[in-house]
DNA sequence: GTCTATACCCGGATAGAC
DNA sequence: GTCTATCCGGGTATAGAC
């Protein structure tokens, strides 16, 4: 693998662990072999390979989403499948978990990918819905974009409710729990 | 008031705004305008002082989130009357941001008092929720437990994304899109 | 109780040799 | 491209004087 590769593959790696606060050059040297060095000669500095690490990890959590969300079936079985899709429940999200940081919100080129990905998410997502509401399977009252933002948040707030617990349940509650509002609003 | 009660305060602030990686002794010495000396005498270190500021975030968190849950109308009223809480969105909740934390997670002194507020704030909502079922306010269908797991992902995973887009706007949307599946579950 | 001095390692980076 | 040396400040604390 190339060194800047492996420079990448390090720091979201870290980021997605200790943040971007936690995550020190020196730790991403050692994780990945990389030399000090040759680490500057790459990139201008932590910013810089935090920016490169976070487009990266966003576009795989937008394509990771993305196989469930255009998988077979009817709306809601696409998104009862991104829901329930096998997580590292108590690792949480590596894009959500950076809206924590103020380093990250206070910096446009850190926080674009961020924001970027939850846009699409969303609007993905409500697409699906208006999609169910035209072939009568929800009912037409909810607002898409607004149940599409309820539900991302139950996924992103269930990370934190199972990190809070040291465990896996509370997100799978918060799961079910959604999942259940939204089946009580089908059509049938 | 007393030097104890300003470096609590300190500490709850800057826990709030930097996390417990981004918060250092210095730092919490100089909003607090108590020396180095005098913050090692009444605290061990940082982990003590940190231990004690959440301990005191999480009881305010549960007194002001009662108010409401405790307040007058039926069960669906005062879930609304919670979730619509005017809050500033963009600092986010101030428990819900230290599960992020690996330090606070990985140290049961911090983690207990996060770990409580949670347990007690969605076994307090299904409380709720089955108050309202018995009274026939809500559809008996849906499990308290899990409804509540999924009301308190959505305030939770509602501060992620609107500190991802750094507008209130996705958090109120969240919140909208959650009372709207509810209510879609009353029994009316 | 509070102050100043001191210690030691880490964070984040630059410089210049190879 | 990569390595080692060097820099300066900050993080986190201890020691001992007042």
């Amino acid at each position: 693998m190339a060194t800047q590769d492996r420079l990448i593959e390090s720091t979201q790696e870290l980021l997605w662990e200790r943040g971007y606060v936690g995550t020190s050059p020196k730790a991403i040297q050692q994780r990945s072999g990389v030399g000090q060095g040759s680490m500057y000669h790459h990139f201008t500095g932590k910013p810089d390979l935090a920016a490169a690490a976070l487009r990266r990890s966003a576009e795989q959590m937008r394509a990771v989403a993305e196989a469930d969300l255009a998988g077979p079936g009817t709306a809601h079985e696409r998104i009862a499948a991104y829901l329930h899709r096998e997580r590292d429940v108590l690792r949480g999200c590596r894009i959500g978990r950076m809206a924590q940081d103020p380093d990250v919100v206070a910096d446009p080129q850190l926080r674009a990918p961020v924001e970027e990905t939850f846009d699409w998410l969303r609007g993905r997502i409500a697409g699906l819905i208006a999609e169910g509401q035209a072939a009568g399977e929800f009912a037409a009252a909810a607002d898409p974009a607004d149940t599409a933002a309820a539900l991302v948040a139950v996924v992103q707030g269930g990370y934190v409710l199972a990190r809070a617990a040291d465990s896996a349940e509370p997100f799978e509650r918060a799961v079910r729990g959604a999942l259940g509002l939204l089946a009580a609003h089908r059509a049938d």
